[in-house]
DNA sequence: AAGTAACGGTTAAATAATTAACACATAATG
DNA sequence: CATTATGTGTTAATTATTTAACCGTTACTT
């Protein structure tokens, strides 16, 4: 089967937006909509009809020349290429604001990311429940990872600490990470990490405020 | 000044190198380190050298030929260039789970970011305290961002809401909007916005660990 | 004091990503 | 039944980004 090795050599960017596509039918779907063209879906996410059309492409057809994509076809196939065909058992590791703020996230269930774990260290955290789920002692880490069949951890410790978490994931068979220290973590191959810096964010977002106020300021000495 | 208007033409992929850039520089001004060359800090973040320079080069010289780059120049160099030089006075819209975890985030004061207001409508949380702050009604939303001169806000209400409290935002003079809401903000010329999905992050994620898992697959099918 | 190794700035080359263009297919229309 | 409008898949052109190459400088070595 070569298309599956070929479809795994996307660019990022295009991995990116497959999410995003995946979000856009799903809201189509749920209004009732069966047909949608690469022109109509490109320009309610505000890109090109042509990148859009590139991107599947990677992937093979999803319709034929001349008919537009059938919704209810796009997305079962999208989601089988993301990965989420199947719900995908997701472990937090880290109880403190932000991986609370993960577990109540309700999106992360829809989504197909169902929490099967939540754990902590901290004996003042274990037991609470959150979304159904207590909150483990690291010592169950191995076994729950095990029973539950979990693929993908996301990582809220302290950055100290998500090195040697992040090897005992890894060592318990997780082979996606998605981490929210900012630390970058060696991994062996085959396993994937995505880091997730909001400080990236925010200063990004500070840059283009500071051109938004020098760009101010020009016009008014212009005047 | 046409050096001002020019640094703004620079590649997202650069912007978003800058905080990386900063941080590492700050981990080793914090243990001594006076002077550091191109390919060390690259190597440190896993880039060409050449790209460090080249991404430098888009804001003029750090240092001159034959000589390294002096992280104490250096960082307060970048701080200018991000925008963090003075600290970014900042707010928070929606004290549920998400809001309170950054409403808690150190971090966020240590690069430069104080939260100096953190808003929810839902009487419960108001009068809440979070890091010295509490949580106001969005009745003050104005009053406080006019008042502690607030240019940046981060946004985790619902995403049905999002779009009215950006709205209102930008009537506030906010010009920097952090948007933790899965939902496509409209907002006028001389506003930016950043989106944050975290649902986009953790399905590129899937993305990746599906090949993985299929690529072991092809591996066991060929011996 | 001359030679050498290391360095940053700068420009050019190579690579990757985006956008446009086009060929061909489909269904609707007169 | 031809014609037209709309549409995708695919390839080509364009644009952006990354990488490499080189030049002039600096400080160190012998």
């Amino acid at each position: 089967m070569v298309k599956n090795r070929k479809s795994c050599e996307v660019p990022d960017a295009t991995i990116h937006r497959l999410p995003l596509y995946l979000e856009k039918l799903k809201l189509l779907q749920a209004i009732g909509v069966e047909d949608v063209s690469s022109r109509q879906l490109a320009e309610s996410l505000d890109i090109k009809a042509s990148q859009l059309r590139h991107d599947f492409h990677y992937f093979g057809g999803f319709s034929r020349p001349g008919r537009p994509y059938q919704v209810a076809k796009l997305v079962p196939a999208l989601e089988q290429i993301i990965g989420i065909a199947e719900p995908v058992p997701t472990a937090i590791i880290g109880a403190g604001h932000l991986g609370q703020a993960l577990a109540n996230y309700q999106n992360l269930d829809v989504q197909g990311f169902p929490v099967r774990g939540i754990f902590d260290t901290n004996p003042k955290l274990i037991g609470l429940e959150m979304r159904g789920q207590p909150v483990r002692d690291m010592d169950e880490l191995e076994k729950v990872i095990k029973e539950e069949k979990i693929r993908i951890a996301i990582l809220t410790v302290p950055s100290t600490q998500a090195q040697v978490v992040a090897n005992r994931l890894v060592e318990a068979g997780i082979i996606g990470i998605f981490n929210f220290a900012p630390t970058d973590l060696k991994v062996p191959e085959g396993v994937a990490v995505r880091n997730e810096r909001l400080a990236v964010g925010i200063m990004s977002l500070s840059f283009k405020v500071k051109c938004i106020l020098q760009s101010q300021d020009e016009d008014i000495t212009e005047v």
